[in-house]
DNA sequence: ATGTCCACTAGGAGTGGA
């Protein structure tokens, strides 16, 4: 089984890019980021054809979430409970059937903007809200999966510069404290359970030529349970999706792919 | 400090968000 999470910054703008990805990694279940579209209008049949169904929690012009699948699909939940005024970040469902059957959410964490700004503290309070909610279901022999973007740098590896940016947005002890007390209720980063010293990167900025310049952050991740990475076979970053696609524009995120046993 | 991109309003370029 192959699973993924990717901010793909504005479905309308990158649906024949997203596309091309499909085809070409064929993931049985993707979590998608950043759709800035309200439901009515998230392309369910472009990705029908493609053989995906999609359960989705959008709002007009900002965040939105959605769950893609070629494996049966049942919608569980859509939205953090009590945080409904940050946005459209959370939804839920059940993927596959029987022992192999995933708890699949895919999150867009709040960016929190700078340490200085209102929507710091509102970022950290909405981490303590997904801790508190994680909770109630994530067991260590329940195979479930939470992903997307996190808006967290977890440590000075997942960085193109620590030194510079330590104590600023996405760099803070607070942040890095909330990061790790999700995991603590039981959830593993799959990418560091295989790369546990690489230096790589998920996101880069649009501006100045980062990417050219390798200034990147590993924002995106997938994290799952004990009985995930006990099936875990392999994870890489699609880094070269983070190009332009001829005169496709790229998302500023590059997908995040893991193999799970049994294929 | 910021060389880009996206969506919105509006009916053309400017604004806000990331």
């Amino acid at each position: 089984m192959r699973i993924a999470t990717w901010n793909v910054n504005g479905l309308r703008a990158r649906l024949e890019f997203v596309k091309h990805w499909l085809a070409e990694r064929a993931p049985d279940v993707v979590g998608f980021q950043e759709l800035k579209l309200p439901d009515e209008q998230f392309p369910h049949l472009e990705f029908e054809a493609l053989g995906y169904k999609a359960v989705t929690h959008g709002q007009k012009s900002w965040n939105g979430v959605a769950i893609l699948s070629r494996l049966p699909i049942e919608p569980i939940e859509a939205g953090l409970p009590g945080e409904a005024e940050f946005g459209a970040r959370l939804i839920r469902a059940r993927v596959g059937q029987g022992p192999l059957a995933l708890d699949f959410t895919t999150l867009y964490c709040p960016n929190g903007k700078d340490v200085d700004h209102d929507d710091y503290p509102k970022k950290l309070a909405w981490f303590d809200s997904l801790r508190r909610w994680a909770a109630e279901f994530v067991r260590a022999d329940a195979s479930a999966v939470l992903c997307g973007d996190f808006n967290i740098v977890p440590t000075p590896l997942d960085t193109y510069d620590e030194e510079a940016l330590a104590g600023s947005i996405f760099h803070t002890p607070a942040e890095r404290e909330r990061y790790a007390a999700l995991l603590a209720v039981g959830l593993h980063d799959l990418y560091r359970e295989l790369e546990p010293a690489t230096k790589a990167f998920s996101w880069w900025d649009y501006r100045g030529g980062a990417f050219h310049r390798k200034q990147g952050l590993r924002i995106d991740m997938l994290l799952g349970t004990p009985a995930v990475v006990a099936r875990l076979k392999s994870v890489e970053i699609d880094r070269e999706w983070r190009k332009k696609k001829g005169e496709l524009t790229a998302s500023d995120h590059a997908p995040v792919v893991a193999e799970l046993d049994p294929a």
